[in-house]
DNA sequence: GCGCACATGTAAATCGTTACATGATTCG
DNA sequence: CGAATCATGTAACGATTTACATGTGCGC
């Protein structure tokens, strides 16, 4: 249900889907993904539910635009949802479950080919957060404690990526090596 | 589609429903969730695709057991999702999305409530899954690096959720000081 | 003229949650 | 005798993915 309560949040400001579907590439990516298509049809239910309201407005380049805000109702969901305290223990890790099962390929090359990918990607998106932050701190003085209120809690989720990600890119190289230790040991 | 995979996985060793579900909550829920009803469908649909086949046992509590194993075909999807590299960029974290928008409460010390309620909950996990490590190295004289293949990437995954929790703990715990510090100046 | 970015959607299928339905055994 | 644990499932609904369908404007 969080992908009704993020449309919500981003909303406040109002959009259309596929700007939307922009700002989820860029800022929400790293927590939650969805489908252009996915935000299209939530947009329609939502308005549907009396949640958001739209209006069409003419675009430079290519079709209408549908403009969508929240609305007085849009916004008791989404402090609803703020207020029941944090929605834990539904997190997915889909490639964990692979390094749990990987000794079924009985093939230590190729656990050390997925770690080392999985390392690399993990060093892509610190490396992707790092440059947001360095951006955000050079062009803002205030960063990161003198900010508003809105900006100081979007810092939050932007620090608990770095943190995040620099945990992961650890654990990913100290598995590379350890499994690099097992191989040449085997060798032997 | 990593539910199927999940459970091609752990039926390499034949097993029934409920003792899947609890192998669920003892190991892949911190994750991976699943509920019972979920898996009972899964486990049927996986079985008419000819992935696991399943006989009837009696149990001594209860109803008969329907106990699940994989077969080749099963066996062939298990190494084939293994084999195609990490599956990233599809996690999901509520409570980020969350923490995002929690401006829209105007209140701060409602923004200190989550963070605590948060890093509570994120000490609970690490503290879980120390008691995990710390059983498992008294108990067994091969830990970390001396275990056979299937328990040294067991390992790897163990290794991660401390990591994991460890980073979200710390993220936690300065969080919520930096929300404590912002209050105690705009009393000022 | 081709491909890319802009822009919006529908259809079908699968995945996942919630609620409902049933019944035996064990422990206090 | 009541609650917890063991044990399996269905029905209805909602969420999500994948594939399809359409069309404009801009730059090379």
């Amino acid at each position: 249900m969080s992908l009704d309560h993020i449309l919500l949040g981003i909303l406040r400001k109002p959009a259309n889907g596929y700007a939307i579907k922009q700002a989820f590439d860029e800022v929400f990516n790293h927590f939650w993904a969805a489908k252009l298509s996915q935000i299209y049809r939530t947009l329609k239910r939502l308005e549907e539910q009396g949640a958001l309201t739209s209006r069409n407005t003419p675009s430079e380049k290519g079709p209408d635009k549908r403009i969508y805000s929240i609305t007085a109702k849009g916004r008791r969901q989404l402090r609803d949802w703020l207020a029941q305290g944090p929605v834990v223990g539904e997190e997915r890790f889909a490639y964990l479950g692979q390094v749990f099962f990987l000794s079924e390929l009985k093939d230590l090359r190729q656990s050390l080919e997925f770690m080392s990918s999985l390392e690399a990607s993990f060093r892509r998106q610190h490396e992707v957060l790092r440059a947001v932050e360095a951006h955000w701190r050079s062009s803002d003085p205030g960063y990161p404690d003198a900010l508003n209120a809105e900006d100081f809690h979007a810092q939050l989720t932007l620090q608990m990526g770095l943190a995040k990600t620099a945990a992961l890119l650890k654990w990913a190289e100290q598995s590379v090596s350890r499994i690099r230790k097992r191989l040449e040991e085997n060798k032997l």
